[in-house]
DNA sequence: CTGAATATATCGGCTGCCGATATATTCTGC
DNA sequence: GCAGAATATATCGGCAGCCGATATATTCAG
């Protein structure tokens, strides 16, 4: 699943929403850390849909614009849970090792002499 | 950040590690869930090292084969630092959403000021 | 009327993943 | 001694997928 699948389903989990809301929900849930763009959302919506993680929920005009809302399938729940699940345990095996790595004195803080050249 | 470059920075993250020894590594680390390539890795590995977030650490030759060890910068450790976090942050929010998905119409959340981000 | 926001959709370029392939050494089993 | 697996490196081409640009249409603010 890539990341902007995801992103997509986590929009749906709660409830159905059309192309343009799930756009500005994946930037506002993420805190702004995650741009969903345009030219991907259909190809994932599409993707999504062939895979039946999602299916057109109904089909709204409101005030002259058409809305399509997609919704989550029990089994893009379960993928989606699955998936979190994955992430959850990735960055806590990160973080883990990152601490581990601090203490584990092979990486002394490096502050002193190869920092003054900074980027190349 | 790709996924195969962030299971890649968590690998080193404890100590420098080769090649090979990064894709058994991976695949531990993450019980399995992940399978890094061998034909993704030497990529990943270049353009980490073009962004300077890893770096060739040293060569070995033991019985007779070589060992290319590479390991974090600072920089990389950062990166990967603050991918650990939204990651955290995208599974937390994606669980949150699946139970508010499964009550459908309960209680609304009262998320305040200080949002269950799985802060470290 | 113009520009921004809302809302849909497509296309081409580029990045990046992965299977296949190649090379070389060591170790295990027969 | 030889075959096959494991260890260890690396490259290449196909294909999937992300994204900027673009197109269309309506509503609202100025």
């Amino acid at each position: 699943m890539t990341q902007a699948a995801f992103f997509v389903l986590t929009a749906l989990a709660d409830e159905p929403r059309h192309g343009y809301g799930i756009l500005r929900e994946v930037e506002e849930l993420s805190d702004g850390t995650v741009q969903l763009r345009v030219g991907t959302l259909y190809g994932v919506l599409d993707r999504l849909t062939a895979d039946e993680l999602i299916v057109l929920d109904r089909e709204e005009v409101q005030q002259g614009r058409l809305r399509r809302y997609y919704r989550l399938t029990d089994e893009g729940m379960q993928a989606l849970d699955a998936e979190a699940e994955r992430m959850a345990a990735g960055a806590s095996a990160a973080k883990q090792r990152i601490a581990e790595g601090r203490k584990a004195g092979g990486t002394p803080p490096v502050t002193g002499p190869g920092l003054a050249g900074g980027l190349a």
